[in-house]
RNA sequence: CGGGAUGUAGCGCAGCUUGGUAGCGCGUCUGGUUCGGGACCAGAAGGCCGCAGGUUCGAAUCCUGUCAUCCCGACCA
């Protein structure tokens, strides 16, 4: 393999010349480990929240992450093109997203008070692009790509890199004529992001998704799997289901159904008792208990009903709802709709639309509210005492439930998503007029997808999953330098003598080395190097160096290699070769 | 947006209760001794105590406002 596969800038490779101000206290804002790491390696700085500079390690790392993509997204048929980051009022107007984008979206405005958007996106960009510039169906397919600085508003921005207001994303859209295309361009796309994450290295999952606010009907994310993610996976052990917890499917559990007999209806004077917690104290489970939660549904109130252990998963919910809007209804209401207030509702009787989920099936004289405060029904009985609108799957899946699949047992993991993607169809292409002349001489929609990397998330997500206590564990395929080539003594000769004729020998066969040549003791530089996650270390000092040897050693490996000096350079490229495409 | 916390030197913090002109550790600079896992000694530089008002003879400290940063939550009754 040609190990001089890309150069990615920078020469100075002193470290007595590079700018890596690394730090030796943990700064107090930082919480998570990429964060904290990130910043102590000098590798980033705050600029205000959720914004961040790159210094020249960082730049490095996401050139190398960007060259990666890059490769693949050609390969897989891509064109780069680049798009601006301020884009006009209009443009979202006519995709109706100014509107619904919300405070999320940067808004700012120029002398003549003309609207723009700093880019949280760029599909009303591109698709206008395409619009005026391709007619027939001759110019589809279409992959366009982009990698830019993206702009969200968030909330709350946390976890440095995780969570920014400003990151780099790529952004691939593809453009075909028929949904046959559209399949092929999202395989190709699949397939090359399979090949990105194996590429960095990164223990990462593909899970089904919710395409959510961007529409569309298929979606997948890609999972880097580190504790700290924000992102619950639920997977199977069995088979190959792993879906985000948004979208992972409950079955519908028959074998726990119970077998008890229908008991009547008692209506029990719980005073002060609001929450399933409370229940509990008086000897009912919180399996056995009803939860109902009166929602907002463009709207209309209406009920939710599930078991007292479970959470509602509200996307579930907005789907089969195909809701608009849809938040919690706020307890003045409810109790002019119920007659009472929150913690004493329950189905019986309510004059609304009553959601349940299908986990009510199998249960049998559970307890709920009475619709009067301080009062619940006990031995309440689905299909008896109320009747629903429909039973659907509302819940979040968790850790045990049984796979949709192969009804094995699911796991739970966290994960932080860098990559998604999406099948858009027709929804900009028609709002933005995007069409083409097929080869019936039809004016068609052309149809979308759409395919995003967050490439500076990628990098904390990379040392979110490797590190330790002494600091970040690049993987070779998206180090900053491949080597750090450590004198224990600048100052004695022979020492720096053997370690400039290695520093130039890697350099000349294009490996990327740091040669620390500052004037500090051996301890600083090895704590240096480690904190910055250099993934091979040589180590010339006066033992070894007495036996014509240097010292070889992987940052993920404790033990140290003893090399003959003039058999380092193959050693190195040995190592390398393997890291790179492990 | 709701709740909580914090803003004092590049980083980590003390001082604030009880007002009296700012301190510690790390880092930085100079000199020396050291030199294989964040050395030691001596000296030095560095602060509109987040910002703006107010109280007071006097404010880092008390009061009001404001801004910023971080954490938790954002509707599971």
């Amino acid at each position: 393999m040609n190990l001089r596969y890309q150069f990615i800038g920078g020469r100075i490779m002193k470290a007595s010349q590079l700018f890596y101000p690394t730090l030796r206290e943990v700064p107090s804002e930082a919480e998570i480990a990429s964060h904290q790491l990130l910043l102590r390696a000098g590798f980033i700085r705050k600029t205000s929240a959720g914004v961040y500079s790159y210094l020249p390690l960082a730049k490095r790392v996401l050139r190398k992450i960007e060259n990666i993509i890059r490769e693949e997204m050609d390969r897989a048929g891509g064109q780069e093109l680049m798009m601006p980051i301020i884009q006009p009022q209009e443009l979202w107007e006519k995709s109706g997203r100014w509107s619904v984008y919300g405070d999320e979206m940067f808004r700012l405005y120029d002398r003549h008070n003309r609207g723009f958007a700093l880019g949280p996106t760029h599909e009303e960009i591109i698709t206008t692009l395409v619009d005026a510039d391709v007619q027939s169906y001759r110019d589809l397919p279409l992959l366009l790509y982009q990698i830019q600085n993206k702009y969200r508003d968030e909330i709350r921005p946390r976890f440095g890199l995780m969570r920014g207001r400003e990151f780099i994303m790529k952004d691939l859209y593809s453009f075909d004529v028929d949904y046959e295309g559209l399949d092929v361009s999202y395989k190709k796309m699949h397939s090359a992001y399979r090949a990105i994450y194996d590429r960095m290295n990164l223990n990462y999952r593909v899970v089904e998704a919710d395409s959510g606010a961007i529409g569309g009907n298929e979606s997948h994310e890609f999972m880097v799997l580190a504790d700290s993610g924000e992102c619950t996976v639920i997977y199977c052990e069995s088979c190959d289901y792993a879906a985000n917890v948004e979208k992972a499917q409950c079955k519908a559990a028959d074998d726990i159904k119970s077998k008890s007999d229908l008991m009547s209806i008692e209506k029990i004077s719980t005073p002060g008792m609001k929450t399933v917690h409370d229940l509990v104290t008086l000897g009912i489970s919180e399996q056995e208990v009803l939860k109902t939660l009166m929602y907002s549904a463009d709207e209309e109130i209406i009920a939710v009903v599930l078991r007292g252990d479970r959470d509602l998963n509200e996307i579930k919910l907005k789907n089969f709802l195909g809701a608009e809007q849809l938040f919690m209804a706020d307890e003045a209401s409810v109790r002019e709709r119920c007659g009472a207030g929150f913690g004493s509702l329950g189905p019986v009787g309510l004059k609304l639309k009553i959601y349940a989920d299908l986990e009510l099936t199998g249960m049998r004289n559970f307890s709920c509210g009475a619709n009067e405060d301080n009062y619940h029904f006990t031995h309440v009985n689905m299909g008896r005492d109320f009747v629903p609108e429909a039973v659907i799957d509302l819940r979040n899946a968790v850790e045990g439930d049984l796979c949709p699949v192969c009804s094995a047992s699911l796991k739970s993991i966290r994960g932080i998503e860098v990559g998604h993607i999406f099948k858009l169809g027709t929804k900009y292409s028609d709002a933005m007029g995007a069409s083409f002349i097929n080869a019936n001489g039809e004016e068609k929609a052309m149809i979308m997808g759409c395919y995003g990397i967050g490439v500076s998330r990628t990098m904390a997500a990379a040392v979110e999953q490797n590190n330790d206590d002494n600091g970040i564990i690049w993987p070779i395929p998206i180090a900053p330098y491949h080597v750090i080539i450590v004198p224990v003594n600048t100052k004695k000769e022979e020492q720096m003598q053997a370690a400039n004729s290695i520093y130039e020998e890697l350099i000349a066969d294009g490996i990327e080395v740091i040669l620390d040549d500052r004037d500090e003791r051996a301890g600083v530089k090895f704590k240096d190097a480690d904190l910055i996650g250099i993934p091979i270390k040589i180590t010339i000092g006066p033992k070894s160096l007495q036996e014509k040897q240097a010292e070889v050693k992987k940052r993920w490996e404790g033990e140290t290699e003893l090399v003959p000096l003039d058999q380092v350079v193959k050693t190195i490229k040995g190592i390398i070769a393997a890291g790179m495409k492990k």
